[in-house]
DNA sequence: TCTGTGCAATGACCTAAGTCAAAAAAATCA
DNA sequence: TGATTTTTTTGACTTAGGTCATTGCACAGA
């Protein structure tokens, strides 16, 4: 197993070598194309996914039609369009390749087997829910207490990267101002 | 067991009677006059409540002093300060007695005790965080999509008793407008 | 090299919703 | 029952941030 996919799982439980063996088998890599879609708004989503290289964001359409990014996994990182991987509902959420990428993939019965039979990976399941959950409330707080700049410079402290990698239209829409804002924001 | 109490367990998980039989002897009945305070802010928050009655808010104080509501629970429903019940630190949210108010509570320990004896308990909690993480996507997605109106016409389709039963305060806190705005958007 | 396409920057203007203040109505209490 | 507190309504005014339009820039393809 590649060390920074091993890294990835480790960083969530403390997987023994002996699952993490029974997990590999089930991982399948995936390389994807800048600007391709991963998931498209409707689909049912199938598959979890570990980013080992380059960035996938989770956004999706309202109805003035407007991008809305809702989560960015920039690598190393893991995440699905939960809401559809959970219900296995057709997703409101759509995945974007926002740089050319390498990801793992696991579907979403091997999943399900696993968090029964194995009890490390129903953990590993619980604190990506902990973990989803825990970040969406941040998410909320910071769009009810803070103003657009504020949310920026957050932004600037807690994830940098998300700025200086990716393109203003990604990250207006991440932070849920207009691209011209944001544009105004860092000119300051 | 009393029914609600049951009734609201078995709608998350078709729990057996005897699993129904040892979670009943973890939970501890509790009365709350309104307005007192179940956990306030800082605190860590040790228990998950089932509210057979009345109702409870989850709510935070933001910068600037303004009260904004997270999450309500009008019983029959359940949920704690979940952010804090699952880091085990001081809270953020505080747990606010919207009205007099019958709960039964299970602490820190014998939740995670179960969860890890009980199988089914653990298909509980894990279906408790992904109800919460759909919750709160769907909560996103109105605040960056919707107007104040139309945030305002979805809870009343969707949950009309939070605006028959609360008051405005509460209610415009929770959908994140300004009271005055609320009154003005019911006069039309 | 030119040309088209998309992203970024800037200016002018607009609007949804917030703030502040005061009156009206409703709930609570002695 | 009236007095006091709390909540709701209404009006006047402000503002953060959105929208629209224009220009400049950079990279991709022929």
């Amino acid at each position: 197993m590649e060390e920074i996919l091993k890294q990835l799982l480790k960083y969530v439980v403390d997987f023994d070598d002996r699952t993490l063996e029974i997990v590999s088998h089930q991982l399948k890599p995936q390389f994807l194309r800048k600007n391709s879609v991963l998931l498209s708004q409707g689909e049912v989503c199938n598959d979890f996914y570990f980013v080992t290289e380059g960035c996938i964001r989770t956004c999706f359409i309202s109805k003035e039609g407007d991008e809305k990014t809702r989560y960015i996994m920039l690598s190393p990182s893991m995440r699905t369009a939960l809401t559809s991987f959970i219900t296995q509902q057709p997703s409101f959420e759509f995945l974007d390749v926002v740089e050319d990428t390498k990801l793992y993939s696991i579907c979403y019965a091997d999943f399900y087997r696993l968090n029964k039979e194995q009890p490390l990976w129903a953990q590993f399941y619980q604190k990506i829910l902990e973990m989803a959950y825990t970040f969406q409330n941040k998410k909320i707080e910071s769009l009810v207490t803070l103003s657009a700049k504020q949310r920026y410079e957050q932004l600037l402290m807690v994830n940098p990267r998300i700025i200086q990698t990716l393109s203003n239209k990604v990250v207006a829409s991440y932070l849920d101002v207009a691209q011209e804002t944001l544009s105004r924001l860092k000119s300051k």
